[in-house]
DNA sequence: TATTGTATTCGACATTGTGTAGAAAGTCAA
DNA sequence: TTGACTTTCTACACAATGTCGAATACAATA
C-alpha cells in the first residue's frame, strides 16, 4: 500500500527555496516571476525558470496567489508572513503537544529568551489576558 | 546543483510510522524486533520486516538504540519522549521564530490554553523565572 | 551433521516533495 | 512576420519514507 500522507506531527510545509520566494513576496507583494527572479538575490545561481516552477507550486499549495495583470501575471501572498506563521505554528505547537508537553513549555521560553527576550514580557501579557478570557468563560 | 539539506526551518524528522513504532518503545521500552511489529497494533498490516527497516532507520538516525541482549536483539528508545520533544521543539521554535514572531505567540497560548488550561499557570512561572534569570545575569 | 525455524541484514521498488531547468507554446509590439 | 519575452510543460535528480522479499546467519534439534 502506499503512504498516504505526509507527517503526521510536524507539518514542514516549504523547503528553502519555497521560503525564500516567500519572504520576497511578503516583502515585496505582487510581482510578476520576473521580479522574484532578479529581486531574490539568493547566493545561488538559479533559472527564471526554476522560479517560476517554484511559484507554480506555492500557488497550488495555496500560499500565493496568481492574477493576470495588465500584461504580466503577477503573484502575490495569499497569506501574510503573520497568518502564515500562525497557521504553521498551530500545527505545529498541536503536533508537539501531542507528542510530550513537559518540558515543551520550558524549552519554549529558553528559545525565546534567546532569541528576543523582550517578546517575554508579550507572553506574559497575553498569558494573563488568556486567563481572563477563560474565566470569564466559565 | 543538487539539494543540500532538508528544510531550513521546522525540521520534521520522523515520518508517521516511525512515530509509531518511537511510541511504542517508549511505552514498552527495550524491545525485541518482533515484540514491536506485534505490539504495534496500528489498523494497518505491516510486514515485519518493514518495522525491522524503520527500527534500523531510526537507529541510524540516533533516536534508537540496538543492544544485543540474551539471544534477541534489544531496541530501545535512545531519547525520553521528554528529550525528543524537546529537540524537537527547540529547532521548531527556532524556525518559525525565523518568520515571524509577531503573532507566533498568541498563537501558542491560545493552542496551550486549548490544549491544557492549567498548562498557563506552569508557563507564567517559567517567564517568571527567565526573567529573573537573565536580570541576574546582567 | 543436516534440518528446520527464526533472526537479522541487504537490496529494491514506489511515492512524494523539492530543486532544477530546457523545450515548447503563447503573446505582443515593431 | 519576426523577435523577444512570458508562461506552460515536461522531465530529471535526489532524499525521505513506506514497503518488502531474498539472502544470510544462527541456534536448537531431529
Amino acid at each position: 500500500m502506499p503512504r498516504k500522507s505526509r507527517l503526521a506531527t510536524y507539518s514542514s510545509p516549504l523547503g528553502p527555496l519555497e521560503l525564500e520566494v516567500m519572504e520576497f513576496l511578503w516583502a515585496s507583494g505582487a510581482s510578476s516571476g520576473r521580479d522574484v527572479f532578479s529581486g531574490m538575490n539568493s547566493g545561488r545561481d538559479i533559472a527564471l525558470t526554476t522560479v517560476l516552477t517554484v511559484l507554480e507550486r506555492l500557488a497550488k499549495k495555496g500560499l500565493v496567489r496568481k492574477e493576470k495583470g495588465a500584461s504580466l501575471i503577477a503573484f502575490s501572498p495569499a497569506l501574510s508572513k503573520e497568518e502564515f506563521a500562525r497557521t504553521v505554528s498551530q500545527d505545529v505547537f498541536k503536533g508537539i503537544l501531542g507528542i510530550s508537553s513537559s518540558g515543551l513549555l520550558a524549552s519554549f521560553v529558553d528559545t525565546l529568551a534567546a532569541s528576543d527576550p523582550g517578546e517575554l514580557e508579550k507572553l506574559s501579557a497575553l498569558i494573563e489576558s488568556k486567563k481572563k478570557e477563560l474565566e470569564a468563560k466559565k
